[in-house]
DNA sequence: ATGGCCTGTTACACAGGA
């Protein structure tokens, strides 16, 4: 089974790589980040036309999330408060940046983490929110789904060789020690970047901004993972990172991320 | 140090991204 994580930055705009994408490399799940979509505005079509079934979870301008799987999924849950109860999800659900579903009884969690704008910042600090909620939520799911499966664009580079400088990115949003601890945390109740599973290397990057010539420099930063519960990581087979995307007209700034168990 | 660039909006600059 392959599941793939892609965050396209406005699926309208980029839905004509998303489909030629899928058509050549026809994964199980493809999750999708910041869609940016209403869900009346999702092109469905273009993904039912090819055999797959959309799940989406939009909202105006911003974030929004989507699986887009060949099979049907199982009990599909948007948002926090399909898990956790109302008053720990307060107001982390008003932006939608969480949907989950199951197929062959694996919990394929696809997140957009908060970007966090400036260290300091409400954003920053709703992103620290928001990631001891998930938390949280990734622990039931935990409980509840032995084979868990959490991908997705997580806004952070938990280590300086996931970044293509050796400067000290302390101050950098993404790669802050707090951000990092964050994630640390969440990934203490049982969970392994499958990547990790076959290489210790750096310099593999799955996001090049969109200013500075970044990816022809090959200025990049990995902050989309595939985070696997112990029963799953024993499974995987790889973790693929395809830059193709990023080098075609309009791209989207970040590049799919696959894993196989 | 700063801003570079890209997307969606009811826009003709801005917010947000990273």
């Amino acid at each position: 089974m392959k599941v793939t994580s892609w965050n396209v930055n406005s699926i309208r705009t980029r839905l004509d790589h998303v489909i030629d994408w899928l058509q050549a490399n026809p994964v199980d799940v493809l999750c999708l980040q910041e869609t940016k979509a209403m869900d009346a505005d999702f092109p469905e079509k273009a993904f039912t036309d090819i055999g797959y079934h959309p799940y989406i979870y939009g909202q105006k301008s911003y974030n929004g999330v989507a699986l887009i799987s060949k099979a049907p999924l199982d009990d599909v849950q948007m948002g926090f408060a399909d898990v956790m109860n109302t008053e720990s999800v307060g107001n982390l659900d008003d932006q939608k940046r969480v949907i989950s579903g199951v197929l062959d009884d694996v919990r394929i969690v696809n997140l957009y983490v908060p970007n966090g704008s400036a260290i300091g910042s409400d954003k920053y600090i709703y992103k620290l929110s928001w990631l001891a909620l998930l938390k949280q939520y990734l622990a039931a799911q935990l409980s509840l789904h032995p084979k868990l499966n959490v991908c997705g664009d997580f806004n952070i580079a938990l280590e300086n060789k996931d970044i293509y400088t050796d400067k000290s990115r302390d101050k950098h949003i993404m790669s802050s020690p707090i951000e990092r601890e964050a994630l640390r945390d969440v990934l203490s109740i049982g969970l392994a970047d499958a990547c990790r599973k076959f290489t210790d290397e750096g310099g593999h990057f799955s996001w090049w901004d969109y200013r500075t010539d970044s990816f022809a420099r090959n200025t990049g930063w990995r902050i989309d993972h595939h985070y696997l519960s112990p029963t799953l990581y024993e499974q995987a087979k790889s973790c693929t990172i395809d830059t193709h995307p990023r080098g075609l007209e309009r791209p989207s700034d970040h590049t799919p991320v696959t894993v196989e168990y």
